[in-house]
RNA sequence: GCGGCCGUGGUCUAGCCUGGCCUAGGACUCGGGCCUCCCGAGCCCGCAACCCGGGUUCAAAUCCCGGCGGCCGCACCA
């Protein structure tokens, strides 16, 4: 883009278009409006529900995943394990002189300090001083540097000083919630949570409309699994999907061109390390397309080393093509490994490991030390008991080896000797272990896909705007207009629009106007299908059906529409097959 | 957060430079009515705006300051 606006990009016209129709629009608009925070309009969060219903047909249902809802301020403690607190900030310096701010560890970088990101606040002081940095707007010195946390804070409980954070992804409260969701999934692994839900980060800068919000709604999807038996029984399904790539290796050569793959030749090039993050990423694509995004706009892109989040250890970010902003992120797909879960059983205390059962159980030999109680109290007198407390928690292996090569051994300040203790070899049969599972994550940001799908969906035809939605997430799937407002043709409508009002559609009804304003209204929010109810209707019971997108017509009896209009909206037939054409 | 540009009904805009003639004009949309019509037709009526706060002035949409918001660039986006 480049030096006088010729026109408006789509993003201009579709944010106009959201906010007359009521698809979304900048909140708080009353109080000059606050950035970062959108409102979704009527039609907004019909569609919104629309897209979710796709997501659950194609992520979750096939999979039997499971579904939580967990809430949005959490503890402390929470973002300590989950690494957020420590990673959600960045260090800020304010100007003495004129109050600027500055992020202190990139002031340190320009100045030639190399990794400035890992120093601690009093480092970051320390070498602010001793290269006696300035503030690079006026020349004042910088008072204490303190960090700036991304995420909103608050108190829990009026006047306690117990600190709680908006979580700034859904992840977490799957994590948190763990230990139940494995009884529910039985014990079995592997199984998927989603949790779909708001988010808040408090971005230093959000703009964009929907792209960048500081409240917003996540899709995130934990998939559990073992990490020794990492197959995806479900590749088969989508291992001819043709992906485009763009692998760490190509990036690091300085290329921007994807290479395009089948899900299987990207994993045996190990360009993709896991199978069921494969899986996800061709489930993520025919999602895109499924809203409306051709293959050919869509790419993943690998996260590089120092791009990816703190729990990733491999990362792709599937963007989509925007008019506006170019290449835009829609998902992002990680391998979490057993991060989460790791954390969250050392600062809880709490065992989160799956079991799984051995196909054959185990005999394993293991060391058993019981100690001589008579030996102890004999050598020992009143002390035998911290004895005999230091002996339990000592390690085995360590103590068998001393005794036997060295004839004694040191548990603190007592010595103890062979006789003090029984050591023995015991056969044990170990049915199966525990361990951590391992995740791969698809996560997705809602409002940016009810935007994309919106862009998508804008095109113009003889200079009027049509909304071309894929028919399943059109918020309103009929119209019913009287071709007239009189004769009887507005009762008759009417009647059409209960009946099918009863039969669960979403329609709309409209006499108001000519009948080609009513049509034009109805493409510009995408309706897929105008019925219009004219003087022959009265005479034998048929109706004409328009198609959004040709402005064709066919006529069909009143009585056939429930089943006709369903079979369409399921994709099992299309336009034409709806009836006589005109 | 920084810098540049900008902020008039639901939308697009006129007016701002050069303060008063602004009771803020128009078009579209929207609501009501007429017309009765298969692609934003026509006619009538109506709703509806100077981003917020302060200042200058006899007088501010217009000039000045601050805030908020938007766009673009920088930074940020874990």
């Amino acid at each position: 883009m480049g030096g006088v606006m010729e026109s408006k990009d789509k993003y201009e016209l579709v944010s106009e278009l959201a906010r007359r129709r009521g698809f979304f629009w900048p909140a708080l608009e009353i109080y000059g409006g606050v950035s970062g925070f959108i409102c979704y309009g009527p039609l907004g969060v019909i569609m919104k529900e629309k897209i979710i219903k796709k997501f659950r047909d194609i992520f979750i249902r096939p999979l039997r995943a499971l579904e939580i809802d967990s809430p949005v301020i959490m503890p402390e403690k929470v973002f300590e394990a989950s690494g957020h607190l420590e990673h959600f900030k960045e260090p800020m310096v304010e100007c003495l002189k004129c109050g600027r701010k500055f992020r202190a560890d990139h002031l340190l970088e320009e100045a030639g300090v190399l990794d400035a990101e890992k120093l601690g606040l009093d480092e970051i002081m320390a070498e602010l001083e001793a290269r006696a940095i300035r503030c690079p707007e006026c020349g004042g010195e910088f008072g204490k540097p303190s960090y700036f946390t991304t995420m909103f804070s608050t108190t829990i409980g009026p006047y306690s000083d117990a600190v709680g954070y908006g979580r700034p992804e859904a992840a977490q409260g799957i994590f948190v919630e763990f230990k139940r969701l494995y009884e529910q999934a039985r014990k079995k692994l592997p199984f998927g949570v989603v949790q779909i839900g708001r988010a808040l980060r408090n971005e230093i800068s959000p703009r964009q409309g929907p792209i960048r919000l500081r409240e917003f709604t996540i899709i995130d999807y934990e998939f559990f699994f073992d990490p020794e038996d990492p197959s995806c029984p479900r590749l088969p399904e989508v291992e001819d999907e043709v992906l485009r790539l763009l692998p760490k290796e190509v990036r690091l050569k300085g290329s921007e061109e994807p290479v395009e793959v089948t899900v299987r030749e990207a994993l045996d090039k190990g360009y993709i390390m896991m199978e069921w993050m494969a899986y996800f990423m061709a489930l993520a694509k025919r999602f895109l397309e499924e809203l409306g995004v051709p293959g050919d706009k869509q790419r993943f892109i690998e996260k590089l080393e120092w791009e990816r989040a703190h729990y990733s250890v491999q990362g792709y970010d599937q963007e989509v093509w925007t008019d506006r902003w170019g290449w835009v992120e829609v998902s992002g797909h990680n391998y979490r490994t057993d991060y989460d879960l790791g954390r969250h059983m050392k600062w809880s205390g709490v065992d989160l490991t799956a079991f799984k059962e051995f196909k054959e159980p185990k005999k394993v030999m293991e060391l058993v030390v019981k100690p001589n109680v008579e030996a102890i109290k004999e050598d020992f007198g009143e002390e035998a008991p911290e004895v005999l407390k230091a002996l339990s928690k000592a390690d085995k292996a360590e103590l068998a080896r001393s005794v036997e090569e060295e004839g004694s051994v040191k548990l603190g300040s007592y010595e103890l000797s062979r006789k003090h203790m029984i050591i023995s070899k015991v056969e044990r049969t170990v049915k199966g272990k525990h361990f951590v599972p391992h995740v791969i994550e698809p996560s997705f940001g809602l409002d940016r896909l009810v935007y994309i799908t919106l862009e998508y969906a804008y095109t113009v035809k003889d200079g009027r705007v049509v909304l071309r939605l894929p028919r399943d997430i059109a918020p309103v799937q009929v119209a019913v207009l009287p071709l007239l407002s009189r004769d009887g043709l507005p009762e008759k409508a009417r009647e059409v629009y209960e009946l099918l009002l009863s039969e669960g559609f979403d329609v709309e009804y409209d006499e108001s106007g000519s009948i080609g304003r009513r049509y034009a209204r109805c493409d510009e929010i995408g309706i897929p299908i105008a019925i219009t109810v004219d003087h022959r209707t009265l005479e034998d019971g048929t109706v004409t059906l328009r198609d959004r997108d040709t402005w064709k017509q066919v006529r069909t009896p009143i009585k056939e529409l429930p089943s006709l209009l369903y079979a369409f909206f399921k994709k099992r037939l299309e336009f034409d097959q709806l009836g006589k054409p005109l």
